[in-house]
DNA sequence: TTGTTTAAGGACATTAAATATCCTCAAGCA
DNA sequence: TGCTTGAGGATATTTAATGTCCTTAAACAA
């Protein structure tokens, strides 16, 4: 089991949405590049992020997209579960019932004893994702790497606005 | 992304062998044929466990696997790595070195912050994976399944072994 | 000794998911 | 009018998961 790339990239662009200057737009074409990852399919992702209100678009030149809300307001589930969907990592087949002891028409009380456990395992993960927030990692940055890097970003992402 | 269905059948599988009778084995024949899952395939999990050293098998008639350890010795956790490695779940791919406003020579003091998150929640759901033994799932059985069904199932077993 | 059973493991086929590309459409804008 | 953009459908490619088949050597019973 391995998450989709779309999770990393996802969570690149919501960080460098978040620093944009406010009102403004990046498009696809720039996120892509910027990434070195390839458009059309950085879009589908994009297009997710849209659809869960994550970020949001708008068209023409000058176009692109936008956080929705705040990055304060962005946790990494949120980003992740746009991408990857918000079903369990775990899969329960109810294996349980293919027991050749069980009478067919016995109902189980409670879940299957092993599924609870990788249910609860797969929301410890989540809990995790829910406890960074996107303007976490923004904030971070600015610490973490070195102030003319920082700068020509800045100045590369506001010039593809 | 999801988890192999190989995770519940090895996790179910150690269940049963943790309820038999001492130094008897149970072949993938009738573990397969307990589960109703394909023998051939349940076959490559089991080898996996009996490789990281959870399960040991035997040959010859009367042979089959049992727990190489007690069962409050093995986890949850260490019967997924065996299936499913011990990898993290999420695989950086360093898509920052991309930015094309980075020197070329450039070498980062720490990992991706993403990365770092991603990373911190697999090993949350790791920690948990690593909270419960196959004991506690074999003795919750013995409170929630019925007198009798359990009663069938352990001679169904003990026929079978 | 011979035949049957077993796990181990290699080779391969099938199926589903992830990754990637292409195309059309309507909205925005010069 | 013409170019840009995101939205989204269709489809191809690649990789992983699932499943089957076969051979080998060890255990064991007749």
């Amino acid at each position: 089991m391995i998450l989709k790339n779309q999770n990393e990239w996802a969570l690149h662009c919501c960080v460098v949405l978040a620093g944009l200057p406010p009102e403004r737009y990046l498009s696809t074409k720039a996120l892509a590049e910027f990434h070195a990852v390839p458009k059309e399919y950085l879009s589908k992702a994009l297009q997710s992020l849209s659809q869960a209100g994550i970020i949001e678009g708008t068209l023409g030149p000058s176009g692109g997209y936008r956080l929705a809300r705040k990055a304060s307001d962005i946790t990494f589930l949120d980003v992740v579960e746009a991408v990857e969907g918000k079903s369990s990592t775990f899969a329960c087949t109810e294996i349980r019932k293919n027991n050749p002891c069980r009478p067919a028409k016995y109902r189980d009380p409670k879940p299957c004893g092993v599924a609870r456990v990788m249910w609860e395992a797969d929301e410890a993960w989540r809990k995790r994702l829910r406890a960074t927030k996107v303007s976490d990692i923004a904030n971070a940055l600015a610490d973490e790497v070195p102030g003319d890097i920082l700068e020509k970003t800045t100045a590369w992402v506001t010039a593809h606005t």
